[in-house]
DNA sequence: CTCTGGAAAATTTGATCATATTCTTGGCGG
DNA sequence: CCGCCAAGAATATGATCAAATTTTCCAGAG
């Protein structure tokens, strides 16, 4: 009597799976974590909702994910915006990203397939691809993805979450200093990395982890202590 | 001329003041970190905003905060609860809490003023007094006070809030441990830390936070690899 | 005759929106 | 210079739609 098959055929919809809040997450967090909006830069419920053409009820509960997250902050009572770094905070994360960093990169090497080593060098390619084209998106989005990618490889969901989260900490700050210094001479240990990888040395892959880390962070460190003796 | 003494007649709503998902994100927090609600058990957005007597958007918003922080997860499509921990779980939030312990303890240390020492000696009275008693609930609250004080002294604030974020992932399970096997004979290096720090002794305050840690994480280990067992 | 398995309907739950209410803030007038 | 008023933004409620789970009912097999 009825027609069984009208149901998939009435159903394109297969894409509006994800909820709206997630997807305005996502889109924030990127635009956060890449630096597309600026440390400082005050944001509104009602002018997100409008840029992002949604409803504000997805938008505030992607600020509070993201407020919690450590991405936003409260700014004065009623307005939330990206937190700028200072000298401690960057202290801080350093001294995290010491730790979580170098064992992850550890586990990672040790539960590596080489499946899962031809993709990170496929990234590592594009990254490369991305410093001689001057191409600063690709080159950040690139960078978080070969950090990513080690951070699930170690199997240690925990760790990762709070590897993740700091990186939408420093992710603003990155921006603004590649930005300044440009996509030349970069640090790169990301080499030293895949090698350590392939041979499994793991304490290597974590001392080559630390070391990269700690090459990004001293810019931003530095870029601070410049703007700060300047006031 | 006017009254200004009539604005304290006619505003009695100064309870007002923090919003509504503020109040709930905390009510539920609190009962997250000290064990009121099981691990495993399944919450509904529907069924929190009747327990509390809210409205299911301050809800909605108080457990998107609540799983950004690890407290909650996403339980198949529709449900949240509070996570289980496993043995690897464990292990990580041992790793990260060395560190992180350890640091604020001896930042907590090289920062104390007499007035916060004053105040933690009487934070770690209240928790004896809860041992003696065996007051569960007292004892948890004070136990996570006297560990919160010391992030605070830290002066670290990214630092201070991953090791907040941890006690949101054992305090569930803490719950069920120390309901297991009473309040007696708990581990409290607190006397050590308190005594480290009025000598300004940071080394060795580090020690006693890393080793009050690991007392009571070594515990939770135990359980879990009993009822791990047990499957 | 009863038990089990599956399908469909109904109820429960979640997501989103529109709207009202409250609170902050900035400007204007005394 | 202070206080009041207005505009705008955020919070919170209720309604509505969609989806999922549960329950119920029926059929077939033991």
């Amino acid at each position: 009597m009825d027609e069984p098959a009208l149901k998939m055929i009435t159903q394109p919809d297969a894409a509006t799976n994800p909820p709206a809040h997630e997807v305005i997450y996502r889109r924030l967090r990127d635009q956060i974590l890449f630096g597309e909006i600026a440390p400082g830069q005050a944001l509104t419920i009602q002018g997100l909702a409008d840029r992002l053409s949604a409803g504000m009820t997805p938008v505030r509960e992607a600020i509070r994910r993201l407020t919690a997250e450590g991405a936003l902050v409260f700014q004065g009572n009623r307005r939330v915006c990206v937190p700028e770094l200072t000298a401690e905070n960057i202290s801080e994360i350093i001294y995290a990203r010491q730790w979580l960093e170098s064992h992850l990169g550890l586990r990672a090497t040790e539960r590596a397939t080489p499946a899962a080593l031809t993709r990170l060098t496929e990234i590592d390619r594009a990254v490369d691809r991305a410093i001689l084209a001057g191409d600063l998106r690709s080159y950040l989005q690139g960078n978080h993805a070969f950090h990513a990618m080690i951070y699930d490889l170690a199997d240690a969901p925990i760790l990762a979450e709070m590897a993740e989260r700091l990186w939408l900490r420093f992710g603003p700050s990155l921006r603004v200093v590649i930005g300044r210094i440009g996509t030349q001479n970069l640090p790169d240990k990301h080499k030293d990395m895949l090698e350590c990888m392939r041979t499994g040395d793991s304490e290597g892959a974590a001392r080559a982890m630390r070391e990269d880390m700690l090459q990004g962070m001293e810019q931003i460190r530095d870029m601070l202590d410049l703007s700060e003796r300047d006031n």
